[in-house]
DNA sequence: CCGATTTTGTGCACGCATTCACAAAGTCGT
DNA sequence: ACGACTTTGTGAATGCGTGCACAAAATCGG
């Protein structure tokens, strides 16, 4: 018994590249590839050819041996998993430059969401028209999220304001919210947040930037450098923050 | 012999984690905390304490037992880490509404950023400003990237122009690019490219929301829904691409 | 100076994710 | 109709990340 198709437990990893793959496919699509195998789409997608069918075998048994999988077909069962196939409203909270991109942004990211109102907390900005919508005042959020079904809030306030907001979008049934603030928002378990953070991003990038110097530095010089350089912070361009060290004597550490 | 204190090697995750650290970190430095303990800190940061100290770990023995971290101290330390003690030059492509948003960023993310200059392919845009900055045209990218010594490129183009801005950057000499366009970048090995994606962020929301909505009205109904419904696609209310079976008899595909 | 208390740093076990490698399953040419 | 070939789907091995639980280290009160 149990034949169990596709009943339950994608793996979190295999669903966040489904975007991916769904978008290589669309891309093969537009230029009138009908079939495609799992070798050619993950070079596509940018991942290993195992990976991508393990990924898809976990939305069912949809290639064909010996050919590999039909474009349109698979991308009608992503669009499905993902839930694609309904529309999605989409509430976005703050119309300042970034705010204001997202609303413009074409299409809104690709089908499946649809911008249902902006809203914003400065008086100036309330009643003026940002694409085709007007923008609400915050103070209206619930009446309007209720009445507008919306699914997702999309917070694009400064971080001083992304915690209230979020309480408030929570309040008013929202539990899918995308965070544009630089800020860790606390929310029930019930509520599922993600985070886009350009300045993680970039810190992150500078991490490897820095390594990368680094390296060339040591490959340049002979010198193998000890580890004073690295206990004496001072030694950098730019002292940010005089470290002023935490009382702590000899302490070499094991 | 061999001390190594943080010679090498910190994971992947943690390093992804430290700049939200460092966040939570100067938000209390602000608020005039000076110590602070690897829960508290944990709680401000959403995540596990033993998980906070670990990654701590990698970069040193930064803490004082019975004590915890000090603030300033531990700033520094991250900081540094990062490469945050010297000062990027950023190059933006493409100043279209995303661009300027992140043009116009105060700031630029935290400090050690600094925007040294924006491009764009569009005559209209080109020699107009962007909040203190001309908008140059695209073909001086190589030689302005190398006056300005930029580090870190970011592409906020349309995704058709993206791969071709890419290659330009790399050609430049930029090994750090922080991609906005919808598009898997294909670049040497020796560059890093980290990705942000709107359209990826809300679709996993979505498969998440409609797994929440499944399993409510599952919840409500009594019966339990058999594998039929899943297999019929047209059940579903925004039937966007009409599944077009594959030739595939009566698998049931064990 | 010592013992109670706090909190770090980390060994260890567990679970998830990735990748290899191969059998199963299909296609295509003859 | 059959055999060679292609490509999927997946068992199994390996590696990485997480979190518990505890010893080591430091403070503080008496």
């Amino acid at each position: 018994m149990r034949p169990r198709n596709t009943t339950d437990g994608i793996p979190e990893a295999s669903i966040a590249r489904l975007p991916v793959y769904l978008r290589a496919l669309q891309s093969l699509a537009d230029q009138g590839v009908t079939t495609v195998s799992s070798h050619q789409l993950a070079i596509a997608a940018g991942v290993n050819p195992a990976k991508l069918r393990k990924d898809l075998s976990h939305l069912g048994s949809y290639g064909t041996r010996g050919v590999g999988y039909e474009v349109d077909y698979l991308i009608y069962q992503i669009s499905r998993e993902l839930g694609l196939t309904q529309d999605w409203a989409v509430a976005i909270v703050g119309v300042g430059n970034l705010g204001r991109a997202l609303a413009n942004y074409g299409g809104f990211a690709s089908r499946g969401f649809q911008i249902a109102c902006l809203f914003d907390a400065d008086p100036r900005q309330i009643g003026t028209r940002v694409g085709h919508h007007v923008v609400h005042d915050i103070a209206d959020l619930e009446r309007i999220v209720v009445e507008k079904r919306v699914a997702i809030g999309v917070i694009a306030t400064p971080a001083a304001a992304a915690q209230q907001v979020c309480d408030r979008l929570v309040a008013a049934g929202i539990r899918s919210i995308l965070n544009f603030a630089p800020t860790v928002l606390s929310v029930p378990p019930t509520v599922e947040v993600r985070k886009v953070d350009l300045s993680t991003e970039l810190q992150i990038l500078a991490f490897h930037a820095q390594r990368r110097a680094l390296s060339e530095l040591e490959a340049l010089d002979v010198i193998d450098y000890p580890d004073i350089e690295r206990l004496d912070p001072r030694a950098v361009s730019r002292a940010d923050e005089p470290p002023d060290r935490p009382r702590r004597v000899a302490g070499v550490s094991r």
